[in-house]
DNA sequence: GCGATGTATTGACAAACATCAATGCATTGT
DNA sequence: ACAATGCATTGATGTTTGTCAATACATCGC
């Protein structure tokens, strides 16, 4: 299916070894963000953490480990362990009341991380 | 450093063995929408995917992958395989013209996934 | 046909991640 | 002191993810 010829160069609209459409190689200024914007999203794409968070948050004040595992399907350590990654990523703060540690959600810090996804988010949309 | 007895039952506002704080574990109904939102942020949770989209939506119209390829500091097959995860996530479409392959962002699409994201923090906010 | 070009796929590898059993550490009640 | 309890950490294991060289595929100009 060839045209026979015309007017139009060739059936792409660009010569080949030619630098194809505009030089879009935009150095993004979002080299940096990019990476900010990243951690952000990866420490909420867990469901775990996320549903850590959400009874955290629906529990206003401290919750203990024994029950945030009850509310998850993973045991024990694993639990420990991605409350250490919110902890780090300072999202979560704990405290030692006799055998139990209470943990509780920093809202400044969420709203931040909220904030700056959203931020992300309109540039993306 | 014990209170010799009182009210107070000990140090702690609980006894041992028994359920600490209140029954939370709560069901969490998110159980089936953290699926969907771990998905969401993962998607997202790549500095060069974001990368792409940038470009992508900042160039209204079709870019080949050899300009994709200028933006991001990865080889050409990450890069197909970065834009094969976009594609299978529903966020952009490609079309073949001659040699090229024009990729081009779904803007309803990512005005969704903004959507579900947004109502996600929205519940976590 | 041929050689060159743009992109997709394959295969291999490494690094990151998630999970849990076992263990360690504090603390508490006896 | 001791035994029991709640949580953190370690270490091992399997899975997922990211990356690229090599290769395959398709299309173009000749």
């Amino acid at each position: 299916m060839r045209r026979s010829s015309a007017a139009a160069p060739s059936r792409t609209d660009r010569r080949r070894g030619e630098r194809c459409c505009d030089p879009a190689a935009k150095p993004t200024v979002r080299t940096a963000d990019a990476a900010r914007l990243t951690a952000d999203f990866t420490i909420l794409a867990h469901p775990v953490r996320l549903q850590l968070l959400d009874v955290l948050l629906h529990h206003e004040g401290r919750v203990c480990v024994c029950d945030l595992e009850a509310a998850v399907p993973v045991k024990q350590p694993t639990v420990s362990h991605h409350l250490r990654l919110l902890r780090a990523a300072g999202l979560v703060t704990s405290e030692r009341v006799g055998l139990w540690a209470h943990y509780r959600v920093r809202r400044e810090a969420l709203a931040a991380l909220r904030a700056r996804i959203e931020g992300g988010l309109r540039e993306l949309g």
